[in-house]
DNA sequence: ACACTGTTGCGCACTTCGCGCAATACCTAT
DNA sequence: ATAGGTATTGCGCGAAGTGCGCAACAGTGT
């Protein structure tokens, strides 16, 4: 009955889910065929993405996971980090920071949470996640709705929240930058939300990879605000920083060891 | 120098934390041991909950699936999961429903994940992990601040944005809770947020495992609402039910295959 | 009816894993 | 400082898990 292949692969999947961890052993028994078809089964599976494979069995992967483990093996991942890294430096002891959604804040999080006497204020929940742990930084969370595919809070609830406080620090991620247009977002709630967070901080930072630069994939826009300032990585060429530089933005590009290219102002 | 050994334990966990995933013979030459011990590194660091072994190595685990698998092999897991299911078979469609933080409320929102037409707001990190990629359910977040205990978000900010909202049901999870005081919390901040949750629906229902059930480890209370319904699974004699009959509250048992043993009225 | 694609079970070689053992490094208490 | 106890490490071996090729078979479309 082949027909129960595919039937299988899913009850796999629920199995894994619901336990979490299963083992070639049960799922051969379970299913009542070999181990060779359950190890092809979870060969699948990992290749889809939906499984972790370990010694003897697999374990479920959730969506943060998932996504986690895609994020890494990206070749943004390394720019990402070093941009991370920098900014994670630029935050002093005490301070109240905003921490915008998106993978590379995700990276500053990670990078954060080690450190002591700091409030992290978010709009993400890939920032919530990476903080989760963290018992020495104050996490706080905006609100509002979830946004699928940026796994960020958007809405009034958001606005409104972000209307009662201010911030040391701002650190903005955004789909694309063009110096003309400034941010660039799928839609104008997030562009609009983008530029209240900037406002309410004394220093905003968009940590942009350089990928990124020049490109406005969709149709709304974030203007920059006055003493924004652009940080990206040494994937980027004056070319593409200069545009910046003659529109008076503070660009700061760092190398994946920290250190920075170039800083005018 | 074996000294290193914690060392490496700690480096160890930082490689797989950023690569995501990492392999014996990579780490045995990055740290100059045999495989042997690397292996012993993994097995310990495994056993403390850290990481995840693969085949050949092991893979990063972050806090969420840390304690995600902690709670999955726990005792009481298979009761909360019997409670989530019952749970889940209240939420008609196109309700907006009312999920407190907490394991139970995290099983019930991994439930619902697959529902359409439904709109959840939450004031739990782990309802949030659950529905992170559930792009048929909308998802709301009240925001505030994360509690790291509870994973959950507490505050005035939490408390503003209640205010502004009603629901068709809630569903509040509880550290204890006896027929005479109540749901019982770790303190008056979190109890408060209850009590404020459960006011603002049409029903409510308090979905505490039975090992809980008579207990107050500490001394924050929130009373039960009128028309408010617990419930728990069917490791729960009628015992520990009765004082809340006595009382006149609405006592329902969920056993492991979804049937319900009593519920009175 | 026929070819074709996808699935399954089996055997085999390879890799990885866990455990016991002896030697060594580290820690601590006196 | 020294001595005793604990933890760590490398090595060898048997056991377990894994991947691959092969042949047989089910379901599908022409």
């Amino acid at each position: 009955m082949p027909r129960g292949a595919r039937d299988r692969r899913a009850a796999i999947l629920r199995l894994a889910s619901t336990s979490g961890l299963t083992s070639v052993e049960e799922l051969s028994n379970t299913f009542g065929v070999t181990a060779s078809t359950i190890r092809r089964d979870l060969s699948q599976l990992e290749s889809a993405g939906h499984l972790a494979r370990t010694y003897g069995g697999a374990m479920a992967l959730d969506a943060h996971h998932e996504t986690s483990l895609r994020q890494r093996s990206g070749q943004a991942f390394e720019a990402k980090r070093s941009i991370a890294t920098w900014a994670a430096d630029q935050v002093r002891t005490g301070e109240t920071i905003l921490l915008d959604s998106g993978t590379t804040t995700g990276a500053l999080a990670r990078e954060l949470a080690t450190r002591r006497d700091l409030t992290v204020v978010t709009t993400g929940l890939t920032v919530l996640q990476e903080l989760a742990q963290a018992t020495n930084v104050r996490v706080e969370c905006l609100g509002g709705t979830l946004r699928p595919l940026s796994q960020g809070f958007v809405g009034s609830l958001t606005e409104a929240a972000l209307e009662r406080m201010t911030f040391d620090r701002a650190f903005l991620g955004a789909d694309g930058v063009t110096a003309e247009h400034g941010i660039c977002e799928a839609d104008l709630q997030q562009t609009r939300l983008k530029e209240l967070m900037g406002q309410r901080a004394e220093h905003t930072y968009v940590l942009v990879h350089a990928a990124k630069l020049g490109h406005h994939p969709f149709h709304a826009h974030a203007p920059f605000g006055p003493g924004w300032t652009l940080v990206t990585d040494t994937a980027a060429d004056s070319a593409a920083t200069a545009p910046f530089h003659a529109r008076g933005i503070d660009v700061v590009v760092v190398d994946p060891d920290g250190r920075v290219r170039e800083e005018p102002h």
